[in-house]
DNA sequence: CTACTTGCAAAGCCTTTGCAAACTA
DNA sequence: TAGTTTGCAAAGGCTTTGCAAGTAG
């Protein structure tokens, strides 16, 4: 983790281990103002700017996915196995699904019939989730 | 198309049929700016704010689906059946994928085991595309 | 010591909202 | 005619950028 991003030119910082701890830790999917708040715990005075600065190295390092939700992304801990995301169109939350290997299936006869080198894929699902149901 | 719009009290206008028109005939996945601009040909008036409100009501529809990419969303035609999406990172081209019939059935396995009801998925692939490999 | 990172403020961009005029059914 | 849609302008909200000061290696 360390070295990949000192591989790439990058540094470890207090800021950035702390934003990937709470990634970890919190097994949620917050959003840069989430993590913002959550970070000025520690660091009083951290800045948006910063997170957002943040959130682009470990993007770029692989170490953080960008769920692309409607004018306000949230981010997810990379987890070593593709999987969907469930989003619940009353309450917001964002549910991790089961593994989907066969993704990368699909990756390769993508690949193969469209000639298309895939980096990364995302599979969301909208809807309610059971607490929202009652 | 035009009952659908009625039944929710909704209105055919020239512009919404318009909008609809280029979706169907151009096979493409054009954000707001680019409908706007194909439409300022026909009506040299229109407003952004048209684009979007009309493209809200077209969505709440089910008429078209929205792609939501990192700040700039782009719309589909609502196609009869599930498919992915390829988006170039280079030249931002998007490609529709085949018919992936089992996103139906991942679809049925998330519901039962999470009680999670699905009104919408997509699935997107990022990466390079043929034309940009070279 | 050099190069990267931070924080502040400002700017950028996409999208939404409010309201009067125009229009559909 | 009643209720929806349009266009304009302004506001809103998330994200990015520039730059000087601070910090990691």
């Amino acid at each position: 983790m360390l070295t990949k991003l000192q591989d790439r030119g990058s540094r470890m910082t207090s800021h950035r281990l702390a934003l990937l701890r709470i990634m970890a830790v919190s097994e949620g999917h917050p959003n840069a103002a989430q993590l913002y708040e959550k970070l000025r715990e520690q660091f009083p005075t951290i800045s948006l700017a910063t997170i957002y600065k943040t959130l682009l190295v470990l993007k770029e390092d692989g170490q953080v996915f960008e769920i692309d939700m409607h004018n306000d992304s949230h981010y997810d801990g990379n987890k070593p196995y593709p999987h969907p995301h469930l989003i619940c169109n009353k309450c917001g939350d964002i549910i991790d699904g089961d593994d989907v290997s066969f993704l990368d299936a699909i990756g390769q006869e993508i690949q193969e019939k469209y000639n298309f080198q895939i980096a990364q894929s995302q599979l969301l699902f909208y809807g309610v989730c059971q607490n929202c149901q009652s």
